[in-house]
RNA sequence: GGGCGUUUAGCUCAGCUGGUUCAGAGCAUCUGCCUUACAAGCAGAGGGUCGGCGGUUCGAAUCCGUCAACGCCCACCA
């Protein structure tokens, strides 16, 4: 076959990919064989792929590629994620600008809308995927909001409703103003904000002196929810102010001294304004001392008219309005410079405000009991494990989940309203209707007396069960796909959804399952550009992953990420790391076309260094086997990628294909050309998993494959015994080869000039033959004395010496035997020291001291070797 | 304010239960090579008081204490 000098990977990707899918390599149905499954962390649905991505996925790929050659029924189940907040914020945009108002649409209108847009964008991520090589069972791509998975997380609501675990309540939550919703805890990120310390006068009420108190605030724009002002009941600084009342500044107010010891007294004047419809705390010291609440936000963070002032204005613009009228009306003490942490929701970026409103939450404490033992004994394991620890704390500390969302995009709350007040919550309409009968007590109650709530679930209360419903397992408990690919093996995902997703999936799974949703967990971290910023549109610091698909190929840039992604730690991505996948492929590439342009004559006998270095070459393949193994097993990809990159370049091609080489334009004998057919199949095995492209190609040209063979439904060879002693006997003739190359570099002389190889003493090397064949020697004679003219250089304890005549540095030489002599005495001196040390002699193990022994013997062995080479060179 | 983690070569990182596979790997750098698979390559070479200090020990990158820098997570001080 024609073969080109570098890889075209633009040439065999597609080919390859379409090839597997119409072989139906990828699909997976439960059969007698151990199951191996990944369920994808599903993207959301209208995303496009971005290098978080192309990492969590290509290590997915990895393993499921591993695990089918491990001979396991590898099934990777694909699916996207409607990413409520997210795809409704994404909808509404784009309504605005055909000039629609979300509030002018009905329900349907809007999801109509919606649906379509999702259809429009819908699953191009997942056709990205294909492009990296993701070898997902597509017939099973699944989407959070369809039939299936639509129908349990309805189901699970209902169950857990019943079990009294989903209550109703009007609560302080995360508002989100911009996407009017309320959002969960996880949702909401705290961000230090420059900002101000107002301080303001409260007018104590009747006070003939005119006098005040003072108090600090970051929110001088929520004074007119001013209910109460609180001191500690043990400071002496205001207990003047005790049981009086204070008038709120502007509003004209006048409101309660309350004393409570959540206040610090140190902080501020120790005087807190008490605004219990805006502030957690003060909501917490409202229901405390019975206060009034005055919510004087509207939903879109605009003052109320419960405000009183600044009605309908902006919250922020009111900040710095009031600040001026404060100023004006002498109310304003002082501002000084402050920072403290703002709370901000994840998808739309806009301070949160801490907002009363009916939600409905799930209680939680049932579930981190539940959750917490199995990862904490490590029965289901988190690598790196560190993350047990963030794991832990959470649900040590854990608080109900506010489930309810105010949006549309999602799955909307079973719950129905009766006419004459309460609800009931039922899977369907019709099963509402029944109970709603049963409750009010009213027959004749019909389908539209019923009011269905309008509020959607979080997104995560559809994708805690992903593990679960994607096999059919919460409408279909103990089907047959359920049984068999529940548990499943392995999660890869970001550390930064551990409380958001994994915890939650971990306790949907032990709460109808009884079991846990995946064996491991796998936490990647987060890819970030080669200075460590994190990636982002606006840094645009971001590679597109496509483009870099393009420019170096899957392989390529599959294995620039896998090169520096140790689990957990963070990628410093660089295009350079694709760069170096790419030159390996290039690499594997020309090993091909060596190895395929070879004649062979079946007449000719293995030459005996060839019959060494196969050997050799295959102890050196089960040696590496069983390490990537145990990388595997670890979780260390990037390290077993590193083994399988250096048994490929360093052990096969440098020094392997060397040794079995045959001269210029000449055949090679039969035997060694199929050992190494065959070593390199086993190889391309190896690096499948990382490279599925270039090592299909190849797989594919190394032999005649008949229509519908691949390598990726191949077996990676099991893990054998090795001859530990040709390999050390390998290591040893590798450091005398380079010994001779390093003479002929220094020396100048031409590779193709054969030179004679002197060994003084004894020694006992069968690798002769290989040594001669790749150090061009054409004598290897042991001696007792060398030659005067000669350069000499010592492997372990024996010394070599390249006899070169006139050709010689007498100086030079001298010098450098010199320098290690001086060097060996020092070392021999430390070792001697140490072993007439009686306490190291007594104290440490025999085997540690037997080794100082040896050491001590060849440095003086070596010594004595340099000194005679010194004397012999000074005559 | 709590908790966790990191600090080893220019860069990214390995170094498990203390001792010749303890100072390593890949990349980068330097030198010499267009040697007939590959210059996206080949052959060589240099490079680190293992963050600082103190301790335990016959012996410490490894264990303990402490300090420093950086990072992450959690937390209601207005």
């Amino acid at each position: 076959m024609e073969i080109a000098t570098k890889y075209n990977p633009a040439d065999v990707e597609g080919k390859w990919y379409e090839y597997w899918l119409n072989n139906g390599y990828f699909k997976s149905k439960p059969d007698g064989r151990e199951p191996y499954t990944i369920v994808i962390p599903p993207p959301n649905v209208t995303g496009v792929l971005h290098m978080g991505h192309m990492l969590n996925n290509t290590i997915q790929d990895i393993l499921v590629r591993r695990a089918r050659m491990m001979g396991k029924n590898a099934c990777w189940v694909p699916g996207t994620d409607h990413a409520s907040i997210a795809t409704e914020a994404k909808v509404v945009n784009k309504l605005a600008q055909q000039g629609i108002k979300k509030s002018d649409l009905t329900r349907e209108e809007f999801l109509k809308h919606a649906w379509a847009w999702t259809e429009e964008h819908g699953g191009i991520i997942l056709k990205q995927l294909r492009k990296l090589g993701a070898s997902c069972d597509w017939d099973r791509t699944a989407f959070t909001m369809d039939e299936e998975r639509s129908a349990s997380v309805i189901k699970v609501f209902v169950d857990l409703y019943n079990k009294g675990l989903i209550y109703r309540g009007v609560r302080m939550v995360n508002w989100d103003p911009k996407a009017l919703t309320a959002l969960s805890d996880e949702e909401v990120i705290y961000k230090e904000e420059h900002s101000k310390l107002y301080y303001l006068r409260y007018m104590v009420e009747g006070d003939a002196d005119g006098r005040y108190a003072i108090v600090a605030t970051t929110r001088p724009e929520t004074i007119m929810g001013d209910t109460a002002m609180c001191i500690n009941p043990n400071d002496p600084k205001n207990a003047w102010l005790k049981g009086k009342r204070v008038i709120v500044p502007l509003v004209g107010r006048s409101i309660p001294v309350i004393e409570d010891d959540y206040v610090d007294i140190e902080f501020g004047t120790g005087c807190l304004k008490v605004t219990p419809a805006h502030d957690v705390n003060d909501y917490m010291l409202g229901e405390k001392y019975n206060l009034p609440s005055i919510d004087i936000f509207n939903d879109n963070g605009t003052l109320s008219e419960a405000a009183g002032l600044y009605v309908g204005m902006d919250r922020f613009d009111v900040r710095k309005q009031i600040e001026a009228d404060l100023q004006a009306a002498g109310l304003l003490e002082k501002v000084e410079a402050y920072t403290n942490k703002v709370g901000f929701s994840e998808r739309t970026n806009v301070a949160i405000e801490p907002k009363l409103s009916m939600q409905w939450f799930l209680k939680m404490q049932h579930f981190a009991d539940m959750a917490l033992p199995p990862v904490m004994n490590d029965e289901l394991k988190f690598y790196p494990a560190k993350y047990k620890n963030t794991y832990r704390n959470w649900l040590e500390n854990i608080k109900d989940w506010c489930i309810s969302r105010q949006l549309w995009w999602g799955h909307r709350i079973p719950a129905y309203f009766l006419p004459e007040g309460g609800y009931v919550v039922a899977e369907t309409a019709e099963e509402a209707l029944r109970l709603a009968r049963e409750k009010s007590g009213n027959a004749s109650l019909q389908a539209e007396d019923l009011r269905q709530d309008e509020d959607c679930l979080d997104t995560w209360f559809s994708s805690w069960l992903w593990p679960i419903s994607l096999f059919d397992g919460i409408n279909n408990p103990c089907n047959e796909e359920i049984n068999y690919y529940y548990p499943t093996s392995d999660l890869v995902t970001g550390p930064d959804i551990i409380f958001f997703w994994v915890a939650r999936m971990i306790m949907a799974g032990y709460e109808y399952k009884g079991d846990m949703p995946f064996r491991n967990v796998y936490f990647t971290g987060i890819v970030r550009d080669k200075i460590g910023r994190k990636m982002s549109k606006s840094l645009g610091n971001s590679p597109d992953p496509l483009d870099l698909i393009e420019r170096y190929g899957a392989d390529g840039v599959r294995m620039g990420m896998m090169l520096s992604a140790p689990a957990g730690n963070d990628i410093l991505f660089d295009d350079s790391l694709c760069e170096q996948g790419r030159n390996f492929n290039n690499k594997i590439w020309n090993a091909f076309r060596l190895v395929k342009g070879w004649q062979v004559d079946d007449n000719i006998a293995q030459p005996e260094s060839a019959r060494i270095a196969t050997e050799w070459f295959a102890s050196m393949l089960n040696k590496v086997n069983a390490e990537v193994a145990d990388l595997f097993g670890k979780y260390r990809l990037s390290e077993a990628l590193m083994a399988v990159y250096k048994l490929f370049w360093d052990e096969f091609s440098s020094w392997y294909l060397e040794m079995v080489k045959p001269a210029y334009q000449q055949p090679i004998d039969r035997k060694s050309y199929d050992m190494t057919l065959g070593f390199f199949d086993t190889l391309l095995k190896l690096l499948h998993p990382f490279m599925p492209f270039i090592t299909e190609e190849l797989w594919q040209h190394l032999y005649d494959r008949k229509e519908g063979e691949s390598i990726m439904i191949e077996r990676i060879p099991d893990v054998a015994p090795y001859d530990e002693a040709l390999l050390a006997a390998i290591e040893n003739a590798k450091e005398i080869i380079a010994g001779v190359r390093t003479v002929r570099l220094q020396k100048n002389i031409a590779n193709k000039e054969p030179l004679t190889l002197q060994v003084l003493g004894t020694r006992c090397n069968d690798c002769d033959a290989v040594i001669a064949k790749l150090a061009n020697l054409s004598a290897i004679e042991a001696t007792a004395e060398k030659e005067a003219a000669a350069v000499s250089f010592l492997v372990g304890t024996t010394e070599y010496a390249v006899p070169l005549g006139n050709n010689i540095d007498v100086e030079a030489e001298l010098k450098k035997q010199e320098d290690e002599l001086k060097y060996l005495q020092g070392f021999l001196r430390s070792v001697q020291a140490k072993l007439s040390n009686e306490r190291f002699v007594n104290n440490a193990p025999a085997q540690v001291v037997e080794n100082e022994r040896k050491k001590q013997a060849d440095a003086e062995s070596k010594i004595k070797s340099l000194e005679e080479s010194i004397a012999a060179l000074k005559k």
